[in-house]
RNA sequence: GCGCGGUUAGCUUAGUGGAAGAGCGCUACCUUGACACGGUAGAGGUCACAGGUUCGAGCCCUGUAUCGCGCACCA
């Protein structure tokens, strides 16, 4: 056959962009729906279309092409649904600003105009990203690509929000929600970022009405005291029991409010009485409707103060903040201040302070939703990997409030509910003719959208095709696993549980296997304003797709952060090299052979040990696989591939191969051509271009790498016997190049050398392997006898002793305190093996297997430490005889 | 305040009950017919600290310190 000729440096850019066209060409994503075979399931977690790829999402896709690539192989019919996020707060902020650009707002070009061009840079976008995935070599299935907000998904959502309405689930009413002034809309409570920050704790006093006294308040929010409605205490505070009912005077609005008591406030913080604003301040709002007090609204949603605060109507409210501290101190009403470090809330998307406050919101009662899905998970019929994060998931569910879903945005999933001129709200699937109260035909649409999440929690069934039965819902719902970054948590892991137990009855995926983020390489989180950002396509560009994959894999443990760091991408592009380079030696040595498989009958004892290390290497990448230990596994690989295929078993097939006998030589070719295959195979989800390059080279192979079997392990190849010995021979021939190294001697320079086993075994070992024993110790004669000569270094193997005589090099003191220092560990490890032994609760409760073991060891220690004494002896003796 | 995670070789880290591993860096030697993105040999670790459980602890339990993260916040 005629050998391949690779180039000796691998070039990923020659390979891959050709690899990704073949693997699409040949349909090999396309998710069968084969009726016969079970399923193997994966959503993308959908990318926002803001923008690109990061280094995150190059992990979470890694992860999921890796588990779905090693499923297809499997033999599974394997779905990787991909598709993308509308985002709408964070898409609809970058087109704003890129309309700012030509001093444009999105009023200026109105709803529809504005839409139209966030459509056209979502399109832009989404290829992008598409482009990118593509790039990481994920094996997604495109023909069933979504969007949350193409027709099927925006159906699913409309289903859904009519069906909750109409159960009681939705509802529309004032309450207390995050407000961002910047981007003019509200925000669910976990859109919002609470960040410490400094502030002052001003002490307010009201002047009572009824007697000469004031009661002092503390406040962090001096401006909100416009809109205070109560001064609140504890029923049982002492301080102010006679007070209660009695009324005091709101400063500045001249306002007469009640002195109110309540179990909320706690008697010892601050000075015991708090103000009640309860348009602005989640308890607050919660203790005015407990009291039914009103609830003026100072803060309007541009963040500017309004009419009902009085002369202050229009002031900004941070500059109202410091008039209204002025002229409380101007009226001596300013008890004190303090320092006073706070929570303040932030906008997730845009980091402006939130405003809480009251508003009219379309919300979904969370209770009746929240339980099933606190079940399922107790019950395990969703497991987090790893485990911990069940907590994280429960604490939130357990002590959920209501969502609120509305968004004072143009982006995103219109509400379908109408309003008619008479009052009349209706909610359904499509725009009502009329109003079917009074028949009147002028209904205006809810200006609002839903949350983005609202749309995202549908994922994992919208994007198979519900409200329609389709095939694809039946034959791959419920999903696998979802794949995705401990941050999103509740915004979105939470909420597909939650509704896919209300509309599928099941839950969307049995595991959620939770990743760590990926950060620079000072443990800093990746961000723009830092710009400490590494770009995945650039690494990809600089090193190749499966280098960067093969990085953030192996330094990745689950759940936790990884750093990225430059050295790491190196030592994976080491490892393709090393790759491409074994198998570039593998055929360079294929000259006149024709394939003809393993012939197990005529394997020799460092075949049968590659085979049996290969057999371990399957049964442990498998293991390690099913644990969801992707980064387990492939350093598993990395070791086996690295140590025992190119360190010891290439070395050890050069022999054969360059000897002239053919049948030998054949037998080595068809080994390393066997474990070069199956080694290929362990490693394409890992790195699948490379590997599916070399496969394609491969003699003996047809059709696809991306489709081979996976690899099981067989007992065919448990070879314990072989691999025992050659861990002999592998350990005399390291101990043998350690002593050349102790005398430098180079390499190339033949050195004499006596080998003198104990057993016949072992002479009958050495005797075999004689030629290779020879040539990685350039051994020049290696002698097997039994001889034990005196000028010379020494160690010992098991029950073979190896001597280096060399008469001229030999410092005896040196080599005499090399063995005294070898003699010493020796005689810790015995020590500590025999203090075992001499226990005889050890004995007793130990398992079998372990005394056994340490049994041999001490066996083995002993035998060691006699050879050694006895042999330092002999050297002092020489000395002696020498001066 | 509550919860979670980290603390292992100079650096980055893996390792959930039976003799401390890897990568990078370092030292010495090597243009050995796949690879210098390489080879060979080596130095380097009381596994944060203190107790405890166990025949046996880096690993399990209880504290402490320290760093990081999350949640909740009392104005």
């Amino acid at each position: 056959m005629t050998p391949v000729k690779l180039a000796p440096v691998y070039d990923p850019k020659a390979v891959e962009d050709k690899c990704y066209r073949f693997w699409l060409d040949g349909n090999y994503f396309r998710a069968a729906r084969d009726p016969e075979k079970e399923t193997f399931t994966i959503v993308i977690p959908p990318p926002n279309v803001t923008g690109s790829l990061h280094m995150g999402h190059a992990l979470d896709n890694t992860i999921q092409d890796i588990l779905i690539r090693w499923k297809r192989m499997a033999g599974y019919d394997t779905l990787w649904l991909p598709g993308t996020d509308h985002a709408g707060i964070a898409t609809q902020i970058r087109v704003e600003e890129h309309l700012a650009q030509e001093g444009l707002s999105r009023h200026d070009l109105g709803r529809e105009a504005f839409l139209e061009k966030v459509w056209e840079w979502k399109e832009e976008y989404h290829g992008r990203i598409v482009n990118q995935l593509r790039k990481l070599g994920v094996s997604c299935d495109w023909s069933r690509e979504r969007f949350t907000m193409d027709e099927g998904c925006s159906k699913a959502v409309r289903e859904v929000f009519v069906s909750l309405y109409r159960k009681g689930l939705i509802c529309r009413g004032d309450y207390m929600i995050n407000w961002c002034p910047r981007c003019n809309t509200a925000l669910s409570d976990i859109e919002v970022e609470h960040k410490e920050s400094p502030g002052k704790l001003v002490y307010i006093r009201y002047p009572m009405v009824e007697r000469d006294d004031y009661i002092v308040v503390a406040t962090t929010r001096p401006e909100t005291m416009l809109g205070d409605t109560a001064v609140a205490v504890h029923p049982e505070d002492d301080r102010y029991r006679d007070y209660i009912g009695e009324k005091v005077i709101l400063p500045l609005m001249e306002r007469e409010i009640p002195i109110i008591a309540d179990e909320y406030v706690d008697p010892t913080f601050g000075t015991g009485a708090v103000k009640i604003t309860p348009a602005h301040d989640p308890n607050d709002f919660a203790i005015g409707q407990r009291h039914n007090l009103p609830a003026p609204k100072v803060i309007g949603d541009d963040a500017l103060m309004t009419a009902e605060a009085g002369r202050y109507a229009g002031m900004d409210r941070d500059a109202c903040r410091k008039q209204v501290v002025e002229e409380l101190r101007e009226r001596g009403l300013i008890d004190k201040e303090e320092e006073y470090s706070h929570a303040v809330g932030h906008c997730q998307r845009c980091n402006t302070v939130i405003e809480p406050f009251v508003s009219r919101q379309w919300f979904v009662k969370m209770k009746p939703l929240a339980e099933p899905a606190i079940k399922v998970v107790k019950e395990g019929r969703t497991r987090f990997v790893p485990e911990r994060f069940t907590r994280i998931y429960l604490n939130w569910l357990e002590n959920v409030r209501d969502w609120c879903i509305s968004r004072q945005i143009w982006w995103g999933h219109r509400i379908p509910a109408w309003y008619c001129e008479c009052g009349e709200m209706i909610v359904d699937y499509e725009a009502p003719q009329s109003c079917p109260k009074c028949g009147g035909g002028e209904l205006r649409q809810d200006p609002d959208v839903l949350d983005t999440w609202f749309s995202s929690a549908l994922w994992p069934f919208s994007t198979l095709g519900w409200p329609e039965e389709t095939p694809d819902l039946k034959h791959f719902f419920p999903t696998d696993v979802l794949v995705t970054g401990y941050d999103i948590i509740y915004f979105w892991v939470a909420r597909m549980i939650f509704m896919s137990l209300e509309f599928m009855g099941e839950v969307p995926f049995h595991d959620v296997y939770i990743h760590g983020l990926v950060r620079d390489h000072l443990g800093r989180k990746m961000s723009k304003s830092l710009g400490n950002g590494v770009d995945p396509l650039e690494i990809i560009d600089q090193y190749g797709a499966d280098t960067l994959r093969f990085t953030l894999i192996t330094g990745q443990a689950p759940g936790n952060d990884q750093r990225f760091r430059q050295e790491n991408v190196e030592a994976s592009r080491n490892f393709a090299n090393k790759i491409w380079n074994a198998s570039r030696f593998v055929f360079m040595n294929l000259d006149n052979y024709e394939y003809q498989g393993l012939l197990p009958e005529k394997l020799s004892r460092a075949d049968r040990w590659i085979l049996h290390r290969l057999n371990e290497t399957v049964a442990e990448v498998g293991r390690q696989l099913d644990k969801y230990e992707l980064g387990e596994a492939a350093r598993c690989i990395y070791d086996f591939f690295w140590s025992d295929y190119c360190d010891w078993y290439l070395e050890w097939s050069k022999l054969p191969l360059t000897k002239g006998e053919k049948a030998e030589a054949d037998r080595v070719r068809s080994v390393l051509l066997y474990v070069l295959e199956g080694t290929l195979k362990l490693l394409h989800p890992f790195m699948p271009f490379i590997t599916e390059e070399i496969w394609q080279n491969l003699p003996h192979t047809s059709g696809a790498l991306v489709i081979a079997s996976w690899p099981e392990p067989t007992e065919q190849f448990q070879y314990p016997e072989a691999a025992a010995e050659m861990e002999l021979l592998m350990g005399i021939i390291k101990f043998l190049r350690n002593l050349r190294s102790e005398v430098n001697l180079p390499p190339g320079q033949k050195a004499k050398v006596i080998l003198n086993p104990a057993s016949e075994k072992s002479c009958k070992i050495l005797n075999e392997e004689i030629e290779q024993l020879q040539k990685m110790t350039f051994a020049e004669p290696l002698l097997i006898e039994k001889q034990k000569p005196q000028k010379a270094l020494s160690a010992l193997v098991r029950d073979v002793e190896a001597y280096l005589p060399l008469e001229g090099l030999v410092d005896l003191e040196a080599e005499i305190k090399r063995l005294e220092k070898e003699l010493t560990e020796l005689t810790k490890d015995l020590e500590r093996t025999e203090g075992k032994l001499a226990n005889e609760k050890f004995i007793r409760k130990a398992p079998a297997d372990v005394v056994e073991k340490e049994k041999r060891k001490q066996k083995e220690f002993t035998a060691h430490q006699q050879k050694l004494v006895s042999r330092i002896q002999e050297l002092k003796k020489l000395l002696t005889a020498a001066n």
